[in-house]
DNA sequence: CTACAATCTGACGTTGACGTAAGGATTCAA
DNA sequence: TTGAATCCTTACGTCAACGTCAGATTGTAG
């Protein structure tokens, strides 16, 4: 069922998105990364490109918002009822119910917009000033009298 | 010379910030803040308003950037050189020294700039792309059909 | 002057996010 | 089947960024 093979090995994953096997294991622990269930212990982990693509994701957002893995791990929550909303969502014709999906769907990515919207605005509103000192400085060095 | 009397105490300053003592003490320590010069061990530590003024700075970048307080320093470091040339610049007429000075002023404020700038712009994309999702989550919601 | 809150300087404790090392098991190519 | 490479689990180590505690000291309202 799954789109891809689960064919990549925690060190090829790890290259791939440029981490560590320990990084790997401890977002598993930490619940951010799917246990592989059907895994026996002292089996090697198997990952698809899904996993790595979800991996990425988390990467990324870790760096641009630096949350806290517990705060991260709400956030990708998010994501995973996004997954499972859609998937509901192919699986019906039902138009109340796919209204009601639909209205899920967009109060999660709402909540996902509002989380990163604010963060976004305060950089912009920094960058800016940092913007205007330059554009002072431009105007100073162009008129050479007072 | 100071702009302001420096009658604050760290608590007062604490709590006007939104931090704790600890940390106030902590990033004195670090080499964030000034050691507060001519004060003799023991002595209470006293601020102003431009002391308060750098901390909320700090801790606006430290939240916004989300860097480790060493290269935190280093951002704060261009705004103290900032200060500086900005003086000199106030306490010379010489043309040709005015025009050193400012593109001095220039180059810093560009990498400043650099640094936030390339973090807006990657947040900004995250942003656009929840923000997409949503418009084609409304767009389902408003023809039901197909 | 006194009482009391706030602050001082160490120093040790804590938490998150991994790094590292040990000893053994798994994979896979040859 | 036999290595060599990679991986497994367990457990201890580390580093930044503070928290917390103790005992002494300082600032200030009454």
């Amino acid at each position: 069922m799954s789109t891809t093979a689960a064919s990549l090995r925690i060190g090829d994953v790890a290259r791939l998105v440029g981490t560590t096997p320990r990084t790997i294991r401890y977002y598993e622990e930490k619940g951010l990364l799917p246990a592989g269930a059907g895994r026996a212990a002292g089996q090697h982990r198997l990952y698809g490109e899904g996993d790595v693509e979800r991996l990425r994701e988390l990467l990324r957002m870790r760096n641009l918002l630096g949350v806290p893995l517990e705060e991260l791990r709400e956030l990708v929550a998010v994501d995973d009822e996004r997954a499972m909303l859609r998937s509901e969502l192919h699986r019906t014709d039902a138009p109340a119910e796919r209204e009601r999906i639909l209205h899920r769907l967009d109060a999660l990515a709402e909540r996902q917009l509002a989380a990163v919207d604010r963060r976004a605005g305060e950089l912009d509103a920094l960058r800016d000033e940092i913007a205007a000192r330059r554009a002072r400085i431009a105007e100073l060095l162009a008129e050479p009298e007072r």
